[in-house]
DNA sequence: AGCACCACCTGTGGGC
DNA sequence: TGCCCACAGGTGGTGC
């Protein structure tokens, strides 16, 4: 489900809710969702434990603790839900109730089950367990020459495996790379070696200007995203080439094509992206 | 190195 | 109209 700007507007809408709480002991619906440690300790550690910040990495929601980090990671469906008093719903994806001491309560509730949530004593931790793969948020850690430098490293990948890379940079999915690479108008599968420098620097830019638009409107809802007070978002009315195989292209009424690019669904306007003859 | 494919899950919508 | 399977916002592992 989310990409990095409905994880940004989650983690913007919990900030206010739950600074400075203490959770009580959780509610395991399916202790798999706890990736690490074993649902015991994951307890009894949780317990007692304030909320001190609430961060974010790419994808990943980090809530840092007195003691401790809470990295929570939706994957495709998953999703936290904020309650100011804890309910028992009748939500059959709920996998974690997540009480605080005060009796509010954050859900994280997942239909497919992919998501994950990791508890870890320290940054090390952090860094070793969790984010392990997971190279510079493109929003706060990646200037534009440090953009260029780590593009020109990767010569021979296409535009499109390279933007989904969290290990290039963290944060981009499906559904902004195809956006990002339309309003550049560079073909998905152009191998990153072949783009101009000018081409390289409005890349970058177009990414953060994009990214930016999406938390600006709320994320981009198209089957269950919501945000932490249940709202959808509002991006998916401005998308211009993702989910519209078929339709028109906004920009020079080409008819939008899709392809599988990286293994994904990838949607592109074949006027507005040429590939310039440089096709692997 | 890069890529294609599978696995993990459940739901649903497009196409026949 | 009804059924089925391809595909869905992500990631990690395999093998070529």
């Amino acid at each position: 489900m989310p990409e990095l700007p409905e994880v940004e507007v989650i983690r913007c809408a919990l900030e206010p809710l739950i600074m400075g709480k203490t959770f009580v002991s959780p509610v395991l619906y399916m202790s798999s969702t706890i990736e690490y440690p074993g649902p015991e300790e994951f307890c009894a550690f949780l317990s007692g434990r304030r909320v001190e910040r609430i961060g974010r990495k790419g994808k990943y929601l980090l809530i840092d603790l007195d003691r401790g980090f809470l990295a929570i990671h939706l994957r495709m469906t998953g999703n936290l839900i904020y309650c100011e008093r804890e309910q028992t719903h009748e939500d059959r994806f709920l996998r974690i109730g997540l009480p605080f001491s005060d009796g509010s309560a954050l859900y994280f509730s997942d239909m497919r089950r992919f998501g994950r949530i990791w508890l870890v004593e320290s940054e090390e931790e952090l860094a070793l367990r969790v984010l392990k793969n997971v190279g510079p948020d493109i929003l706060d850690e990646v200037d534009r020459d440090k953009f260029c430098r780590l593009l020109a490293k990767r010569n021979s990948t296409r535009l499109k495996t390279l933007l989904l890379d969290q290990k290039f940079i963290a944060g981009m999915g499906n559904i902004y790379t195809d956006e990002c690479l339309h309003r550049c108008g560079l073909h998905p599968l152009r191998q990153a070696g072949t783009l101009e420098r000018a081409e390289v620097e409005k890349l970058y830019a177009v990414i953060r200007e994009v990214l930016a638009e999406g938390i600006e409107f709320g994320g981009t809802s198209i089957r269950n995203y919501r945000n932490a007070a249940g709202a959808l978002g509002d991006f998916q009315s401005r998308l211009a080439v993702y989910g519209r195989r078929g339709e028109h292209c906004r920009c020079c009424g080409a008819v939008i094509e899709k392809i599988n690019a990286a293994g994904r669904g990838t949607y592109y306007c074949p006027r507005c992206q040429k590939i310039s003859g440089h096709v692997s």
